[in-house]
RNA sequence: GCUGGAGUCGUCUAGUGGCAAUGACAAGAGACUGUAAAUCUCUCGCUUUCGGGCUUCGUAGGUUCGAGUCCUACCUCCAGCA
């Protein structure tokens, strides 16, 4: 079992520490981006450098290139990416529901490389066995998304996500016992020697399975969703098909009383907007991952406390201050606005660089500043003078 | 000086009798939430009660119902010849 020790608690939210076989991420956390095993326009020393702890990749765009196989003989995602520290892998459900022409059928889906063309199957049995190639720390099980926003859509979603869980945590624990294990356990079930306490414990390779709870806007979907995870023995929890903050605290707080609270929970694919994370946070949630932050980044538009800018404009050309006052990052450091808009209307590389460096590090910061809030209990005065001023 | 060619929105460019006029760039603004996104959308002569109205294709005339497009003269630029 994943170990997640809970230091503190407030209502649902909580301040804690995930420990993954590649370090420990302190919680509540931003998760960067990395789709094709790099945030984009980022270095891994830059996103270090920024304070992020953990990274989350996508099988389906890992499966395509370089191919689950070729991550594997480099050691894994965090030491082929030379990340070194925690990762996440989505399974690719999100972005294969988003292909066109995709074939939906119980046993997975059929889809269609956007690449070349390839025809392609994923599975829930092919999806764990390519996470766990891939090798983060903690995987996704494969969901299915809704194809509309209607009830009987997510319900139908919800119910062929449950079905795919089971045979997800079947294959997670299958690969854990073929692939996984020590070379005592090995032994063991070999009967050649038996096998101490601890060896029978824990596996030498260990990796992670987060269930995946859907449910749209149906509370009473998601209360029947997170039930349904929470009897599964996973390690924790992805909280799914959320893309906006209307009615996410009412949903959150269903879903979150539900779930066991020994678990960590992660709210996938939120944290453009800042209240995302204020919300989350308060709601129960522990970590997040969104490539709002980094798009922004690439696109101009940049957070500040009082609100995003967009660089571009013609008003910041003859702004020689910082991007954003009393902002610690490399860009905001060393860089005023009128270099930055220049770099932007110049097309130049370095402005996305800048950008991005800027952007990740608010919102990683932003999630550290809840945590810190949440630990010295000023977290609700923390929220609303940030809310306030950054939406005035 | 002669002979050819060319002058169209900030720039380059399309246009060969129905045109406020093509495309690109530049400019101005907007969008973006488990990344087919260093992407996409809108505006870009003036004006409008969004139906339209007005003024535009080097300049000045002309032919025509109608001219950026045809004719004449002139101006400027380019090439070749003197």
């Amino acid at each position: 079992m994943l170990k997640f020790d809970i230091e503190k608690k407030e209502g649902l939210a909580r301040v804690g520490v995930i420990h993954t076989p590649h370090g420990d991420i302190k919680t509540p956390s931003f998760v960067g981006a990395a789709t094709r095993a790099t945030v984009k326009a980022l270095t891994m020393q830059n996103m270090r450098d920024l304070g992020s702890q953990t990274i989350l990749a996508n099988t389906y765009h890992l499966i395509l290139r370089p191919g689950a196989n070729l991550i594997k003989e480099g050691g894994g995602l965090a030491e082929f990416s030379s990340w070194h520290g925690p990762t996440f892998t989505d399974s690719g459900g999100f972005q294969i529901f988003s292909l066109p022409d995709v074939k939906i059928t119980e046993n997975g889906v059929k889809f269609k490389s956007h690449i070349d063309g390839a025809s392609f199957e994923m599975t829930p049995e092919s999806s764990m066995q390519d996470q766990w190639k891939i090798g983060a720390d903690i995987h996704m099980a494969f969901d299915h998304l809704a194809k509309s926003d209607s009830f009987e859509d997510m319900k139908e979603a919800m119910e062929r996500t449950h079905r795919w869980l089971d045979r997800c945590v079947d294959e997670h624990r299958k690969l854990m016992d073929e692939d996984g294990r020590n070379s005592a356990f090995k032994d063991h079930m070999l009967g050649r020697a038996p096998l101490s306490a601890s060896e029978k414990a824990e596996p030498d390779h260990q990796q992670y399975l987060y269930a995946v709870v859907q449910g749209g806007t149906f509370n009473d979907l998601r209360a029947e969703s997170a039930r349904y995870c929470a009897s599964k023995p996973v390690d924790g929890f992805g909280i799914g098909g959320v893309f906006t903050a209307d009615g996410m605290d009412e949903m959150l707080k269903t879903v979150n009383s539900i779930l066991p609270e020994n678990k960590p929970r992660h709210l996938l694919g939120m944290g453009q907007e800042p209240i995302d994370l204020f919300v989350g946070a308060e709601c129960g949630c522990d970590t997040f991952d969104c490539v709002g932050p980094t798009r922004m980044a690439r696109n101009g538009s940049l957070y500040t406390l009082d609100g995003r800018i967009n660089i571009k404009n013609a008003k910041y050309k003859h702004d020689f201050s910082p991007l954003m006052q009393d902002c610690n990052c490399e860009c905001c450091k060393n860089y005023t606005r009128a270099y930055l808009h220049h770099l932007f209307k110049t097309d130049e590389i370095t402005a996305k660089i800048l950008a991005s460096i800027h952007n990740e590090y608010f919102i990683v910061h932003t999630v550290d500043r809840i945590r810190e809030s949440l630990k010295d209990g000023t977290f609700a005065n923390y929220k609303t003078e940030f809310l306030s001023r950054y939406y005035k």
